[in-house]
DNA sequence: AAAATCAGCACAACCGGTTGTCTTATTATT
DNA sequence: AATAATAAGACAACCGGTTGTGCTGATTTT
């Protein structure tokens, strides 16, 4: 049997006194003497008494743990969010429990209800590319765990959320290839249910009609973001007869993809064919030929402050009517960022 | 206020039975008699109630928590590694605590202490670039909180630990370079202190005997695998009268600097010098010029062997005799990958 | 018919702390 | 000297479950 750790009752006993007192003795209280405050000082210290945290938070209805559910970390940007929301929570003296969806709305499920078993204070998550189905999310409002959505929004009313505002480096990144003189641009696009993707297809026409170009259904196209899938995606619109000389892809593994694939096909990069992509992951730097500019969206912040957000709602509620609920939406701007000679 | 959770003791009042009559009805306990087992369920899925596990866990002393601690997960590798913890983990039910030490001993300590408050069942850990004292983990033994060390081992007796065996792969990449006419071969190791540098190091010599090379002092170096400590160690080497043909670096992205370090030197990739490194990173695909080579270490099977390391040692601490404690070590082999045609 | 068996449930202790109230001895007040 | 005030600490309830034991009435046994 594992050696039960020293409670204060331990304490208590081997002091021949209560265990309220040794409580009160070890938080200082004014109502217990001196003499007694230092006895039991001395022997917890001796003992090497630790406070079960756990019965404490129990009382509290508290467990400072904090959920967070992302698709995966092999892609950097979520790492990034997770050290953000680890900088934040750690701060603020909650703990972050960690899982991965990797893209399947069922591991998603799961991971929601036993962090929900967990009793987390809150929960902050970056849905999966399948996830379709909310009734997940519902539970947990049920079960009153406040939720902040990260980057990755399901389309739900009444929710907090905190994303990148992507219109305005979809719009920069479309100005700067036209002022390059590109007049054939085309767009490869996430999977069709993200918000992140229609944001980008919406603004991608809007940034068109700005600089008075004809928008052209097959210059757009969609991945889901497999190699695959990039690679189908990237296939298609270098065969059209008339081929974009510059392609906006949804985030830079895209680009790789689409990258790799010219270089097979013989296409020059930056002669033939011009890239600029979302997401500015650092790698890139390293590649021969990156994308010549790529759209910052933040994620460490978005990891920051979606971790406030989430940490204001979680102590509000404690003491805020719920019957009036409001719901926080924070949008950061995206902002192109030109590589290198560009 | 936060609305309460139901509780069993709500269940009972509303019923007019006692809680203990509500507890056994819920886990279908032979002494209720079906009437009063079917009033209980009925009414708990009308009032939504979920238990509590902290109230259970509290009693059972456990929590199902396993602590993680790495060093960044900006990195591949130990982005994998979390996979590996993770899918162990959640099968068996334990949920994971994640912290990064940003290779800090301070922030190292600062996780090892919360993660203990939060009393997790066990810890994963692997050591910070900068960790050079031990008292944080001898912390954790003193609180009977089982570790199990993955990958970067610090340098104590009577612990539990898994790695990758390097040195068949360190052997494999240097006859693979014999064999394609080297014979002048540098090496960029880690941090002196690691033990993955101090095992790099022993079996770049044997490699090198193997094959009747006369290894020099000059054609070894370190870098503290920042950008520039990786360029300042491919500018020693290649800045040596006798060049190397040949690097084996640490790690992929020791290498992705070296190369980016000779491209701006002019020094041409594969022709003037040849690249192995070691973790075989998946973005390298996407590179021009990959190392040729790099040895693969396995860190998803790393964090899977650990964590099954780790549960069965909090599982069996139950039972066991806590005099007699084993440690258990577990090397896997190392593999070298050969990138492409080469 | 009295004793034994058993189903079905209530009571209470426990996990490890916190906290409100009550008790007792000492000191201060009038 | 009698009473009030105060210091120091004991007692018990509570958080939300689990579990060992005891009690009650009905059925079975002899």
């Amino acid at each position: 049997m594992t050696p039960r750790k020293v409670t204060i009752i331990d304490i208590a006993k081997q002091l021949n006194i209560s265990k309220s007192t040794v409580s009160r003795a070890l938080s200082n209280h004014h109502s217990i003497g001196l003499r007694t405050k230092m006895r039991v000082a001395q022997l917890a210290s001796e003992l090497n008494y630790e406070p079960d945290n756990r019965a404490i938070f129990f009382k509290q209805r508290k467990t400072y743990l904090i959920g967070l559910i992302l698709p995966s970390l092999s892609n950097t940007f979520f790492a990034s969010i997770v050290s953000g929301v680890e900088d934040v929570a750690y701060q603020k003296k909650y703990t972050l429990l960690l899982g991965q969806s990797r893209d399947d709305q069922e591991r998603e499920k799961r991971i929601v209800e036993t962090m929900k078993d967990h009793r987390v204070d809150g929960m902050l998550i970056s849905i999966s590319k399948n996830t379709t189905g909310y009734e997940h999310f519902k539970l947990l409002e049920k079960n009153n765990i406040p939720v902040v959505f990260i980057d990755r929004i399901p389309e739900m009313k009444n929710i907090h959320f905190i994303a990148c505002k992507l219109e305005n480096g979809m719009i920069e990144a479309v100005s700067f290839l036209v002022k390059k003189g590109h007049k054939i641009i085309g767009l490869i696009n996430g999977p069709e249910n993200f918000s992140a993707s229609k944001e980008r297809y919406s603004a991608y026409l809007k940034a068109l009609r700005k600089n008075k170009i004809k928008p052209c259904k097959k210059l757009i196209t969609c991945s889901d973001l497999t190699i695959d899938g990039n690679v189908a995606a990237s296939k298609k619109l270098l065969a059209l007869a008339r081929r974009p000389t510059a392609i906006i892809t949804f985030n830079d593994y895209v680009a790789l993809d689409a990258i790799d694939y010219c270089k097979r096909q013989k296409i020059k990069i930056d002669t033939d064919i011009s890239f600029v992509s979302f997401a500015n992951e650092a790698i890139c730097n390293y590649m021969d030929h990156p994308p010549i500019a790529s759209v910052e969206q933040f994620p460490y912040q978005q990891g920051q402050k979606a971790t406030e957000m989430l940490i204001e709602i979680i102590e509000k509620a404690k003491t805020e009517n719920e019957n009036r609920k409001t719901f926080n939406n924070l949008l950061l701007q995206s902002q192109l960022v030109i590589r290198g000679t560009h």
